[in-house]
DNA sequence: TTGTCGATGTTCT
DNA sequence: GAACATCGACAAC
């Protein structure tokens, strides 16, 4: 399967957002390939747009990796207890990103259960099995992805993202979630979906 | 089914 | 000391 390349990062969020959709994270672990169908995203602009953490230009060294160019990782721990996973878009020094909010899980399901709940695959109930990876603190947790992985490179061998089949499906557009401090911009339709996925976070 | 609420710790002021 | 790109428990209906 394809690897997306630097060049495809290297785009303002807002298309790399929708051209995220339908795409496979991958996150290989000893030899074992956990991975999941992208169907939620958020862009984040960056230094116009009051919801991101680089607004205005700020620098901190947290938000670093989002100047070191595009096609690197973004994570970030919110609320003391969550990872968020994002991607870095953009040129050196343009700190934009799109943030991954759910994934639909494809192979490796019995490690993401076992991340989640300490189950297998097979002993998960209903509403765990349809909540295991539609939000963006479930998705880092059941791909095993934390701040180890600020910085890593997506054109690496280790954590990537690959072409997805041909699937068809309707992107939805709507506001972004979860950031209310961010004024006008919250009104902002600046997050993507894939129509009728159930994995989608909120519809 | 909807809602409200608190956990938890890093980061920045 | 405050804020935070979330989640799950639990109550009320």
């Amino acid at each position: 399967m394809k690897l997306l390349d630097r060049e495809f990062y290297n785009r303002d969020s807002l298309l790399v957002a929708q051209d995220l959709l339908g795409k496979v994270l991958v996150h290989e672990i000893g030899g074992q390939r956990i991975s999941a169908k992208i169907v939620e995203t958020e862009a984040y602009m960056g230094v116009e747009d009051k919801a991101a953490h680089s607004y205005g230009g700020k620098r901190t060294p947290r938000v670093e990796v989002m100047y070191g160019g595009p096609g690197y990782a973004y994570v970030f721990l919110i609320y003391g207890m969550y990872n968020c996973f994002n991607v870095v878009t953009r040129e050196q020094g343009t700190p934009q990103a799109v943030l991954v909010r759910a994934v639909e899980p494809l192979e490796g399901v019995d490690v993401m259960a076992q991340s989640r709940f300490q189950l297998t695959c097979r002993q998960l109930s209903k509403s765990q099995t349809k909540g295991l990876t539609n939000g963006p603190g479930k998705l880092c947790k059941a791909l095993a992805i934390d701040k180890r992985l600020n910085g890593e490179d997506l054109c690496g061998s280790r954590l990537y993202i690959e072409e997805g089949g041909p699937g068809n499906f309707t992107i939805v557009s709507a506001k972004r979630v979860g950031i209310d401090y961010a004024e006008e911009a919250k009104e902002f339709y600046w997050r993507f979906y894939i129509k009728d996925n159930q994995y989608v976070s909120v519809k």
